[in-house]
DNA sequence: GTTAGCACTCACCATCTCTGAGTGCTAACA
DNA sequence: TGTTAGCACTCAGAGATGGTGAGTGCTAAC
């Protein structure tokens, strides 16, 4: 059933008004702050309406009308006007983003607590997950004898690296060989391509130093592999300001939440990576059982088809939906920039 | 004054009954609980001793007493029995931990994870910080045009590695060169080693990519100087399960504080680092102001003259001390090995 | 269809009292 | 002289009570 205008006026009136006070809103209120050119009893039956069509709820009788899901839902979807930021907070998020950042790593990090103080949410930022790596170029550095350190940079930019021990002597001229050798051979090549055959033909031409393939090559894949998102997370503790979080059970149960960041990565993965637009998961929407009083908002951002990845913030269902959403986009386009000249793309 | 004898039994009651049920102690319950062999009557004059000395107080008149800082550190410098983990603790740690950890980054992470499962606090690691780095090793990976990656190998075994773009156009072997070159020349040498001189000496043998040189020699000293020790944070929730932050307003100064990872670091440089053995700051000894409520315990780990860092714990001054002590240096231990093995020390 | 009026509901707050754990003091005991 | 029993006193915390006010739903009049 469709909502008259009217309907739509107090439901957009009621929660914003909730969304500013946090506290369950009244038909006087309405007719006060608001002028709608309707008195309080009138309204009062509009909320009855809205209320029986599952857009508001009574916490109990005496009290005013909070937005159910279904409000948040349909005030986002329908309603939500468009916020703009004050040239103040332009510019504050400008000079704090204004700084030179030169490891990825880096700017993901930091992003998350630039992202809480805009918003005054709790941030997340996922960090990148390529696509389908395909492999750029691996090296081999000798740091002792018998140890050496794999690098490996994949096509999305993404670099890796790590130690491993071999048990055959090399030196620094046979080891560059190698390294040149499984690099030129891997290069280009997706996990998918690093068939058992291929690698048996590369080992059988590596003669004595098999062994060291062998590592590297599984090295290599894992690289590939890897669909984990490194999650970061920032200025958690602002949930606090939120009233429905001064109970401390509820606090709990939040912050045990964030404690594992396997848990905010899968959560982040739930929502849809598909498109440019922001997506908004109501409370029990997200899926996420002990999320259920919480709202979540996800940008995705990405760099030419390398980078993927999410900044987003988590917030109670009670939420500056309209802020969110725009600081979010803001912050999101200034980050593709900065991960764009980053990535050399000028 | 010396405590006598009597007094350091009951003040050792206090302070363990006050650390088990978080309520204040009352003399009673001592008469009852620990058979003493004393009356509550006399438990009761010697307990305003106790205060008058400083190492009780009292909440209000007619409550029990809880141990003052003073109370906590003389418990914890003379009083403190060593606490003996469990074979189920035991064998549940050497699980968690006895995985194949691949990665320094990796195994520092996680270990944060464990040492808060096992202590039931929130746990703060501060990733090794190098004594004074030498460069081991620098290398130049070209990745794309004009666009490489320097990767630093210090001394301590540290790897760090950044993009870096140029405006000279280069190829592939031309690049090796370039990058052994760099890397024989600074080989060995320390931040203050690698002089304006040296590096004059250096821009002039290398022609057309001393541009190239430039970058990458300033992020070398970038990686030798860095100090900021890196912090990594698990559990934090944990600091709910105690009444003492059950009060909203203590809990969010609590996670305020833990959302900077620079705070952290800060704290956990002001506690000695100079030995093997763990140090306790309580409540307003660790001079921070918003942690004056909380304990930190803290144990040095290091690996031969390499690696330095730091594990611990945060909780409430009332904090069971004993196990937390004895379970910091169970993890120590085994973390020491751990990234003994990873540095190749067998 | 809109509005004024009114009875009713109910969370919230302040006030009050009661209870019990705990104290400090005194006097008796070993 | 140190220890203990006894007792009056204190005070936080838990309930109980009642008043207040914001808000509702319904009815009747406009």
């Amino acid at each position: 059933m469709e909502l008259s205008q009217r309907k739509r006026m107090i439901l957009q009136a009621i929660v914003e008004d909730y969304i500013a006070t946090a506290e369950p809103v009244g038909s006087r209120n309405i007719a006060k702050n608001h002028d709608l050119g309707l008195s309080a009893a009138t309204i009062r039956n509009e909320m009855a309406d809205l209320e029986e069509m599952g857009y508001l709820e009574k916490p109990h009788t005496s009290a005013g009308r909070i937005p159910s899901e279904l409000g948040y839902r349909f005030y986002v979807d329908s309603l939500m006007q468009r916020y703009s930021l004050t040239v103040d907070e332009i510019s504050g998020l400008q000079r704090t983003m204004d700084r030179k950042y030169d490891q990825l790593e880096g700017v993901i990090s930091e992003i998350s607590d630039v992202i809480s103080k805009v918003t005054k949410y709790p941030a997340v930022v996922a960090f990148p997950k390529e696509k389908k790596g395909r492999v750029r170029s691996v090296r081999l550095i000798l740091i002792e004898e018998r140890m050496a350190l794999v690098v490996v940079v994949t096509d999305a930019g993404v670099v890796k690296n790590r130690r491993i021990r071999f048990s055959s002597d090399i030196d620094y001229s046979a080891i560059d060989a190698v390294s040149s050798f499984i690099s030129k051979n891997l290069a280009g090549l997706s996990a998918a391509d690093i068939t058992p055959a291929r690698v048996m033909l590369m080992y059988e031409a590596m003669g004595e130093y098999g062994e060291l393939l062998k590592i590297v090559v599984s090295f290599v894949l894992e690289c590939l592999k890897e669909d984990y998102a490194r999650v970061y997370i920032g200025g958690a503790s602002n949930i606090l300001n939120n009233p429905e979080f001064s109970d401390i059970d509820k606090a709990r149960e939040f912050f045990s939440f964030m404690d594992s960041r396997e848990n905010v990565g899968k959560m982040l993965s739930l929502m849809g990576d598909d498109s440019d637009n922001i997506s908004i998961k109501i409370g029990s929407e997200s899926g996420v059982e002990s999320m259920k009083d919480t709202s979540i908002v996800v940008a995705n951002y990405h760099v030419g088809d390398k980078l993927r990845g999410k900044i987003g913030i988590i917030g109670p269902t009670r939420m500056d939906y309209a802020r969110v959403v725009s600081s979010l986009e803001m912050i999101n386009d200034r980050l593709v920039e900065i991960l764009g000249r980053m990535m050399g793309q000028e």
